[in-house]
DNA sequence: AATTGTGAAGATCTTCACAGCC
DNA sequence: GGCTGTGAAGATCTTCACAATT
């Protein structure tokens, strides 16, 4: 998606799986198994029409219109997600956070309003959000988790550093900032050892 | 390690397979399998010792003393990122930020010094990082990469949103954070299908 | 001539199941 | 009795290689 976008920026008509590989580090074949599981969007001896496999992943993806993105935690981490103008593009909307500390709810941070979790329920119905953001403490996280599964969160982009408990038609993809860079200090240890991948 | 941790915190001194499988949603077998790969650390019968299974992580991953880091791009994201406190860990320390902004530079963010990017192969050789976090705009992020390779990083968590070019023997780990979110918009228009796995 | 779409082969990762040890 | 460490089996993922198509 980031790929096409940028290349229809570019006025690129057409673009082969070889070039999507390149663009992101994946194999050709890769790029054309992963497509042809949804169907046949190429022309063989041509290539990918650029706006239309945009259009088809995009509907793929379920990013047609504006998709509602419920921010949960209004701290450090949170406001700058609230502020990471790349989450601000057109199919992706955060249209609240929420917090549970009263100084900061009533606020606005980045154009978004601030309200306080124990309105989660009204917000999750009035915007029909089905995708949350999760940038709360660790020891706090579970509950929220909890929280947002009962009023309808489908999908979860969870920040805090603990494994999260969920129904198995929720899914949950967790980005611990700190296991990341600990892995990372692994291989640069390992100093004048060449090993094949290097894009972990 | 998070884990660990939380476990020493707690006091707890002899853990299992079954139960780090629990916290961190892997199988017990994926756990035993992973720590066999280094070394025999368990004890059959019992389990594992929290305190010298933490240690030896701890070794391997080279986190004793405390390991230096650079952060490349005082924005939003990096300044979040040097605010968040769980990377101010005892092991792992950033200490610098580049930003090629001058009314950046000479400021401190979270106690952090901010210097040109131009001083950083000075401030790479001082600190003898070998670790960097980079959080630059996507169309400057390869750029940076190379000057950081050439002057001695080996391994590098990538916020831009492009795939980046690198020596074999350096590691890069890049989080798109819009790419994650777009990919979650995909399960979460998928109602009430029900599949196994759904930490992503 | 070029590039897709895809079976088949190959490689890798995960789970099973149990011997070995406390 | 309980839990680790690990071969073997099973499942999944990736690459190869080429027929199909423009």
């Amino acid at each position: 998606m980031r790929v096409l976008d940028q290349l229809q920026k570019e006025d690129h008509k057409i673009v082969s799986s070889a070039e999507m590989g390149r663009w992101t580090g994946f194999s050709s074949e890769q790029i054309r198994k992963d497509l042809a599981y949804f169907g046949a969007f190429g022309t063989r001896g041509v290539g990918y029409d650029v706006k239309s496999l945009q259009r088809r992943i995009r509907s793929i993806l379920g990013l047609e219109g504006s998709v509602p993105v419920i921010l949960v935690g209004g701290g450090s981490l949170g406001s700058a997600l609230a502020r990471y103008n790349r989450l601000h593009q057109p199919h992706l909307e955060i249209i609240c956070i929420l917090d549970n500390d009263e100084d900061v709810v009533g606020t606005t941070i980045a154009g978004i309003k601030v309200r306080h979790v124990r309105e989660m329920q009204e917000v999750v119905r009035e915007s029909q959000a089905r995708l949350a953001v999760v940038a709360v403490p660790g020891d706090v996280a579970q509950k929220t988790v909890d929280a947002l599964v009962k009023h309808g969160i489908r999908s979860i982009l969870n920040f805090a550093p603990v494994h999260l408990q969920t129904p198995s038609d929720v899914v949950v993809k967790t980005v611990d900032l700190t296991s990341q860079l600990q892995s990372l200090a692994y291989y640069a240890q390992r100093l004048g050892e060449r090993t094949p991948g290097q894009q972990v």
